[in-house]
DNA sequence: GCGACAG
DNA sequence: ATCTTGTCGC
């Protein structure tokens, strides 16, 4: 199945101008999925809406195949937004994957959405490690240039930017930049994350413990 | 054969 | 991801 999303994801840019950008993160708790999607103005990064799914987890974590444990709760997330991003950044590898299609890949290909994965540590390729603050090294797997190591803060480790569907590199970089609003992560992964901590919260008081 | 391995 | 201990800095 992988190998089938593989060929259909795209690597040039499917938009026109980005007015609305999503972001998705899912956290656990006990045997449950609880998957969030906050939506942003870009690039303002002004707060726009948030939805959340929670589901049992039915699959287990294998690295390699992420969109089959958190694909479905992040899918019925995103079904539940009012207002749909013209782009989603997806907290999982891209096109930096064995079969061309990581999460942030996967998900774009279903949705025929625009997409970019980050993530904190590199899943398949190899790139040079920035060192000074704002640094960008591109990563490569195979032959071809497949994202970038960001050096957001000088303190901190360089996170990783891989083209997701119908996005370019050169798009990638500059609109992960452009959510960067002095954190590490990108708004829109950061906002998600912290969405899904609040929900988890929530369930956790509603649930007794 | 052995180690590494997105969240 | 989750959990835990400890340190640094605004």
């Amino acid at each position: 199945m992988q190998e089938e999303i593989g060929r259909q994801v795209v690597t040039t840019d499917g938009f026109e101008n980005i007015k609305l950008i999503g972001g998705a993160d899912c956290t656990y708790f006990k045997d449950l999925v609880i998957c969030c999607i906050v939506v942003l103005k870009y690039p303002t990064m002004e707060f726009v809406e948030r939805t959340v799914h929670i589901g049992k987890i039915s699959f287990p974590y294998i690295s390699g195949f992420f969109s089959f444990r958190e694909g479905e709760g992040t899918i019925r997330a995103y079904q539940k937004l009012s207002h749909k991003p013209d782009l989603l950044m997806i907290n999982a590898c891209g096109t930096t994957h064995p079969a061309n299609a990581g999460f942030a890949s996967h998900i774009g290909v279903v949705l025929d959405k625009p997409t970019i994965g980050i993530t904190k540590r590199i899943f398949c390729g190899r790139a040079k490690i920035p060192q000074k603050g704002n640094e960008a090294q591109p990563l490569y797997h195979g032959r071809k240039q497949k994202g970038w190591l960001l050096k957001v803060l000088p303190e901190t480790k360089p996170i990783v930017i891989t083209v997701g569907h119908l996005t370019s590199t050169r798009s990638c970089l500059d609109i992960t930049k452009k959510c960067l609003k002095g954190n590490k992560m990108p708004e829109p992964l950061r906002i998600a994350h912290r969405c899904a901590g609040e929900e988890k919260k929530k369930w956790g008081k509603s649930s007794g413990t």
